[in-house]
DNA sequence: CCAAAAGTGTTCATCGTACACCCATGT
DNA sequence: ACATGGGTGTACGATGAACACTTTTGG
């Protein structure tokens, strides 16, 4: 009959690299798991399942974040596609990879916590499986190159944050101190923020202004081929 | 037994985007060919083919290319997986698009025209099969984003080049007029090129002075924190 | 009144960009 | 001698980087 059957089908899975912002410990993180099935089973790795039939592959890694995180309408991108013959040793697998920015406190804590997942810090990864230490590293570079670039730091914040928030948050991403000054001013003269009238009272006497990022006025300066650098 | 044989499994297939640079016309071009096979037999379409058994991603998407052009040791970069259902209407196809980047001169011509491949600008691309437009149209904007960053346009040249060469095709990547002097600047103050005691006489009474690009230059460069930028 | 974080301006070097003329040579 | 493409230098504005002090307020 057709063409196709001549050739091999493969298993394909989905594997995700969740990142996170503590603001407490001013830390990006990542959302691990222990597998609980072998091969492997007991180590740390990431989150990930079966492509299935009839669904596409950006749907199965939303599936899958879902279904550790309860969260929908969350920024993700697909990474990359890793193909190497013995990545699996229990199978042959291609994987591809996405990597997710959530707001941690919004994630169903619950849901995470009966999967066996940990937020764990990028500065400390224990070993993984397979190749998912490579995944993470990659995902980590094309992170710092989208925040640089993209609005998509806010992805991993409240609605509301401040500017020192941000900036930790960058700091964090960067793994580099940056100069409050020069940040404080790139941003704003941006105008992609708007300021409320209300102060973040918890971190400091002072208090320190909240900020909310405007969809629009970016979608706005977009038209008018403006460039998001930070 | 395994986990693994609950889980349905797919067809995987590599489509190579290849662009080749026709230095007379000054135009970046893409080689297509005509299916010859269903569905969408006689169509424009990119080089493609299945991943087998026992072989990894990376070296399908070699074959398929050295099948084409009988060259080996090419410049390829995965590009992305698309994976939408009803992509290949003859059956679910999981396709894995990588990017090549050839001098048009190398490549085994007489291979070339017995698939029935054709070099075509990108200015003025024929409409594709499936998803193959959208990954074309993504391949370009990729290579846009890696020319300006790394040295990778030396790919697209023979490997003595002059500098209005270099500057021509960097015009047909960005599809944008350069300034000769700003540009002869930039790159040479980068000191990544051997300037060779020869000149092209082809395209000019004058004559331009042919350069070669200098990887360990290059190697040494990126040690010492370098980047490269065009 | 003190500690702790928020907020604010200026200077300087660097880099991107715009721009016009001379050079070498084959016909 | 002239046409054609190769090769060169300068001036200006914009941008990124470095840097120190004042403000607010809860305890």
């Amino acid at each position: 009959m057709s063409y196709y059957q001549e050739h091999e089908k493969f298993h394909v899975a989905v594997d995700s690299i969740i990142f996170g912002y503590d603001e407490g410990g001013r830390e990006l993180k990542v959302l691990l798991l222990k597998r609980n099935f072998q091969p492997a089973k007991g180590n740390w790795s990431l989150m990930g399942g079966f492509l299935k039939n009839g669904e596409a592959l950006d749907d199965a890694a939303k599936r899958i974040l879902n279904q550790l995180t309860g969260l929908t309408e969350v920024y993700m991108e697909q990474l990359y596609t890793f193909g190497e013959i013995d990545r699996d040793p229990g199978a042959r697998i291609i994987s591809v990879a996405y990597f997710a920015l959530i707001k941690i406190n919004a994630s169903d804590l619950e849901l995470v916590k009966n999967h066996g997942a940990t937020w764990i810090p990028i500065s400390s990864l224990p070993q993984l499986i397979f190749d998912h230490t490579a995944m993470v590293e990659r995902a980590l570079k094309k992170l710092q190159i989208r925040a640089r670039t993209q609005p998509i730091g806010f992805e991993l914040l409240p609605d509301k944050f401040t500017i020192p928030q941000l900036q930790g948050l960058y700091e964090a991403i960067y793994n580099k101190i940056l100069d409050k000054r020069n940040f404080r001013r790139k941003l704003l003269s941006m105008d992609l923020l708007e300021k409320l009238e209300e102060k973040e009272k918890e971190s400091s006497r002072k208090g320190a202004w909240y900020y909310r990022f405007d969809p629009k006025k970016y979608e706005d300066l977009l038209k008018r081929g403006f460039n998001f650098e930070l």
